[in-house]
DNA sequence: TTGCCTTAGTGTCTCGTATACACTAAACTG
DNA sequence: CAGTTTAGTGTATACGAGACACTAAGGCAA
């Protein structure tokens, strides 16, 4: 016990959310336990801080170590430090929150974690410690974020059709929009760049394929233009 | 040094952004600080997370000590981490927000951390740290949230006017707002209860005084009201 | 090859809200 | 009582949100 100090310290760890998108569903992405406490349960992946990292850089080597993932868009969610949180012993948690899309990103399946894995936000398991706590709180916030800001992006592959735009903002925002007036304001807002070309492989006809232009977002909330879905 | 750990630990503290609304400014309540580092300097209140307490508790008890200040609006703001942040150690600090109103609340001036004292926004000192950047990140999340929840209130006194209101949102939002459209508009939002009373020792017309209706707000809030300025 | 199935893609109208704008009323002051 | 200061009030216009349904295109199977 090389590390002595004159007043007691909680521990300092950092929790990710990470959420994903794929065909059918909003994901999480969660590793199973392999040691106590709450060993064999779904927990998020993280871990502890180490004192010579920023609290990002502990969220990101973490979120590689444990699952694979890096380059991810990663943001800071909340700090949970409630006395109980861990059964051990007293642990503050820095919360963050990443979205990645599920074509670009392959996640390793077995890690030093455990196993890691994609679970439906509607059918979840119980979760260690406060984490199902932690998740509620990024789902809101994901939800109130994507509304006024382009983060939805972040889960859609590079190229992207309006209706698989759509479908994001559906998932997220757990309601139903219009087709047509999706695509007023979207395509209305400037930011999105059409291309050349089209869905392959799809039974039916073939959606046109857009990209979106960060360099025209950028200019955009400079004007102080607002953002609103 | 009686606590020793396997693993080095960063310290963990709680900083506060204090907000207090007078007649002419939006303020903010800073601590001269009386050690090293930085002694002389003005710095947010805060101080030490002890091991028995939440981060909550710790930024109330911090308030306390160091302003006098309790019973106060408090919301967690975020966590700064960067490595040089002090110049000592590594310090993790769990910033915080609280808004008051300068009437009700006196600010002891005195305390056991040096001087207290309100500067107004546009005319602050250098600050100790990285306070700068706490502060900043404060005001723009009051900025961003005072449009959409009704956390102004906590600025104004138990009564007020509509013109105090509107003087309110204008210094947070830093623009002119309409007086017309701004009295349609938060009268018809119902969540303001009139009082048959008026301004008292004003050298002009008084105002009617109105108070913040916090039970007429939560019910619709749970009807999914919005509640935009 | 043709009919069928599936998804892509498109425009208008209505209604409500945001915004712009100026005068009279009330209360105190000297 | 004339002057000064702030309170308090209504309307017209423009813009954006939301409701709404059909045709186009492409693959597939009989």
């Amino acid at each position: 016990m090389p590390y002595s100090y004159e007043h007691p310290r909680p521990a300092l760890t950092v929790d990710c959310v990470v959420f994903g998108l794929d065909d059918t569903d909003l994901k999480v992405l969660l590793i199973q336990r392999s040691v106590a406490p709450f060993k064999g349960s779904w927990a998020l992946p993280g871990g502890f801080v180490h004192v010579e990292e920023t609290l990002e850089e502990a969220a990101r080597r973490e979120l590689e170590e444990e699952t694979g993932l890096r380059n991810v868009f990663l943001e800071q969610l909340y700090t949970f430090g409630e006395l109980k949180r861990d059964p051990r012993e007293r642990i503050i948690s820095v919360a963050w929150y990443a979205l990645v899309n599920l074509r670009d990103h392959k996640v390793k399946a077995a890690t030093d974690a455990g196993e890691a894995a994609w679970f439906s936000l509607d059918d979840l398991p119980t979760l260690a410690f406060d984490h199902a706590t932690i998740l509620d709180t990024a789902q809101q916030r994901l939800r109130g974020k994507v509304r006024y800001v382009p983060i939805g992006f972040e889960l859609l592959p590079r190229l992207f059709t309006l209706t698989q735009m759509q479908r994001m903002y559906e998932k997220i925002l757990d309601r139903a929009l219009d087709k047509r007036n999706f695509r007023k304001k979207v395509l209305g807002m400037g930011v999105l760049e059409e291309t050349d070309q089209v869905q392959q492989d799809v039974a039916h006809r073939a959606a046109r394929l857009y990209r979106f232009n960060e360099a025209a977002y950028k200019r955009m909330v400079k004007q102080g233009i607002n953002f609103e879905i």
